[in-house]
DNA sequence: GACGCGTGGCA
DNA sequence: TTGCCAAGCGT
């Protein structure tokens, strides 16, 4: 082995100690706190989670606020962060601590499995912080701090990756302290050990690290790509009746946006015209509901929503609407749903909801 | 085991 | 512009 793992660990734990970040779910003991900060980070950048955990530590201070909330609260405080189903596995967690558990957080690595969203990672992570208990965390950091000073070229994103660097992990694990080792790891991939460009130069590995003896640093660590991108043709029908009403529906299907909120939809297999969209089914069964005035196509270009694998290329067309919408939503309590950040930024750019 | 799930930053 | 990456998880 490259590195003997006594070296590793104090080397790892005294970077640490002298180039941590003070983030605030690091001056906490308190479960909840780890926990929703954990998830909050799942594929999350701190700088993107931070204004996040803020506002939810302020929204639900204890597991009970949270699990007494509505779910409509819960979103609309994530709204913007993506990933939603973790907003929606939060809520369920911490009803099934409230209610099943009798508000005790769970303390050991199975049960904290259990809980929803809370994956090999979480658990682990968690687990180490709150509980000093002996298990290793294999993040994205993880994955690249141990395949390039280990020279470990096995795909991260199969199985058999997975399974061997969670045990070289487990194996480096300093148990003295694996809630800072782990977190030290982490922090070390996530400022030192970058996925470009790495200061290898002043690296306190440079005289062990197998990657940067063989100049493979950034041939590692090896992902097998894959997943093309969807193309998906949104039309979004915003009605607007005399009372400044409008109308949302809520997406109830499986895929994307679970749960929130955006105008009535009409997807084609392509970029239509008014004249096109109008023969639409879909649009039918919208237009036979209220008496529409003509079609205005707000946004000439459309609107292109990139997700992680797919495409959305969208349009917003503004109809008028002579009788009073049914059920309709004041303009004024649009802020009071969740939307996808393209209904968001829609919205700050119509005049009439800004 | 492969795939779907958001958004934003960076080279 | 494009692709990759980010403290992963559920199905």
């Amino acid at each position: 082995m490259a590195v003997q793992k006594e070296l590793f660990s104090s080397r790892i734990m005294s970077w640490y100690t002298s180039n941590k970040r003070d983030l605030p779910w690091r001056n906490t003991n308190d479960p909840f706190k780890i926990w929703l900060s954990e998830i909050i980070l799942q594929q999350t950048r701190v700088d993107q989670g931070m204004p996040y955990y803020y506002k939810f530590i302020e929204a639900f201070p204890t597991i009970k606020d949270l699990a007494s909330a509505p779910q409509e609260q819960v979103l609309k405080l994530w709204q913007g962060l993506g990933y939603y189903s973790r907003a929606r596995n939060l809520h369920i967690a911490a009803q099934f601590i409230a209610t099943e558990l009798d508000g005790e957080f769970p303390i050991t690595y199975k049960d904290l499995l259990a809980l929803k969203g809370v994956g090999d990672y979480t658990a682990s992570a968690v687990g180490s912080i709150c509980y000093n208990l002996p298990t290793a965390v294999v993040d994205g950091n993880v994955y690249r701090v141990l395949s390039r000073l280990f020279g470990i070229a096995t795909p991260i994103n199969t199985t058999e990756g997975i399974k061997e660097f969670k045990k070289l992990a487990q194996h480096l694990l300093f148990k003295k302290d694996t809630g800072t080792y782990n977190q030290a790891v982490m922090e070390f991939g996530a400022r030192f050990c970058t996925p470009a460009n790495p200061d290898c130069d002043h690296c306190i590995f440079n005289d062990s690290c197998v990657a940067y003896k063989t100049e493979r640093v950034s041939e590692l660590p090896v992902k097998l790509k894959k997943t093309k991108v969807r193309k998906r043709y949104f039309n979004y029908i915003v009605l607007l009746d005399s009372e400044l009403q409008t109308k949302l529906h809520q997406r109830t299907e499986k895929g994307i946006w679970q749960q929130l909120y955006q105008f009535p939809l009409v997807e084609t297999n392509k970029i239509v015209t008014s004249v096109e969209l109008m023969k639409d089914d879909c649009f039918k069964k919208i237009e036979s509901e209220y008496k529409l005035e003509e079609l205005i196509l707000f946004n000439e270009v459309p609107v292109i929503h990139k997700l992680s694998h797919q495409h959305l290329i969208t349009h917003f067309w503004i109809v008028s609407v002579k009788s009073t919408i049914e059920n309709g939503i004041k303009i004024s309590a649009l802020p009071d749903y969740a939307v996808p950040v393209l209904i968001e930024n829609f919205i700050s750019k119509f005049p009439p909801f800004k």
